[in-house]
DNA sequence: GTGCCATGTGAAA
DNA sequence: TTCACCTGGCACC
């Protein structure tokens, strides 16, 4: 489930479980090969999540840079005895742990010191600490002088990082702001409010590993089928309003909305 | 078995 | 604006 959240889990894995050991970096399906020979058998010094990117950093100023795309999945084990199933492009394991990674659109090695460059084309991220509240203005500032839809301006990752189709849908609805809205028209509060709660969310999303946003579930133990009030419900009755829930296409993505409640 | 769909991005036209 | 990338899951035959 790629948005920033699953990102977020990644790292805290990746950190826990192999930094600070020897990792060995391999490529079963061949296609990372050549650049896993760079990094493997190396120190990993830790993991990064910036947006929907993970950094991989090792002891020798080498860096992975993965971005599952929309594809992308990783698979953990707790044993470095793992019979390879299907393409796995790369497989990073220690002496006790194993992540494999399928499908990613970006695998590639970078010197670290280029990671600041990808980082500098990426707004804030909701996952990130923010005790300044520097982010949470980088955000508000942008948004409020754009005149794109706010349901595009969620989806552009130097806005808003880490954000992807089922947060933007769900935050939107739940400020019952419509996705059309311009950016420009939001006030001060409703951009904060916006911001606030894809923190909470994103939050709720990286303790539970996955994305729920019905506010009934947020600190609920439960797990539930229907976690969302928009996404993928198309054609039913809004949770709010028992408007149908619409379903549009914006710059290609889908987009999910109660024509309802988000005016 | 086949075919379609997906939580994404960036290059090409 | 369109297309290519690229893998797995699932509905349907």
């Amino acid at each position: 489930m790629p948005e920033g959240h699953s990102v977020q889990r990644t790292a805290n894995w990746f950190n826990k479980h192999l930094a600070g050991s020897k990792v060995r970096v391999d490529s079963p399906q061949g296609r990372f090969t050549d650049s896993a020979k760079l990094v493997s058998n190396r120190k990993l010094i830790r993991a990064r999540a910036i947006g929907k990117q993970l950094f991989l950093d090792f002891d020798n100023k080498k860096t992975v840079r993965i971005h599952l795309g929309i594809y992308g999945k990783w698979r953990y084990f707790d044993s470095n005895k793992v019979e390879v199933v299907g393409q796995v492009r790369a497989r990073f394991f220690n002496a006790a742990k194993l992540a494999d990674l399928r499908g990613p659109t970006i695998c590639e090695v970078i010197e670290t010191e280029l990671v600041d460059q990808h980082k500098k084309r990426l707004g804030p991220d909701p996952t990130n600490p923010d005790p300044k509240k520097l982010n949470q203005e980088r955000f508000v500032k942008r948004v409020r002088a754009s005149k794109s839809a706010i349901g595009l301006l969620l989806m552009n990752q130097s806005v808003i990082s880490g954000v992807g189709n089922v947060y933007r849908a769900e935050l939107l609805f739940r400020a019952k702001l419509s996705p059309y809205r311009l950016g420009s028209s939001l006030s001060q509060k409703q951009a904060v409010e916006l911001w606030q709660d894809a923190v909470m969310l994103m939050k709720v999303g990286v303790a539970k590993g996955f994305m729920v946003t019905r506010q009934e579930q947020l600190s609920s133990r439960k797990i539930h089928d229907e976690r969302n009030y928009v996404y993928k419900r198309e054609g039913l009755a809004c949770l709010r309003c028992r408007s149908n829930v619409a379903l549009e296409l914006m710059a290609t993505r889908k987009l999910y909305y109660c024509p309802g409640c988000q005016k």
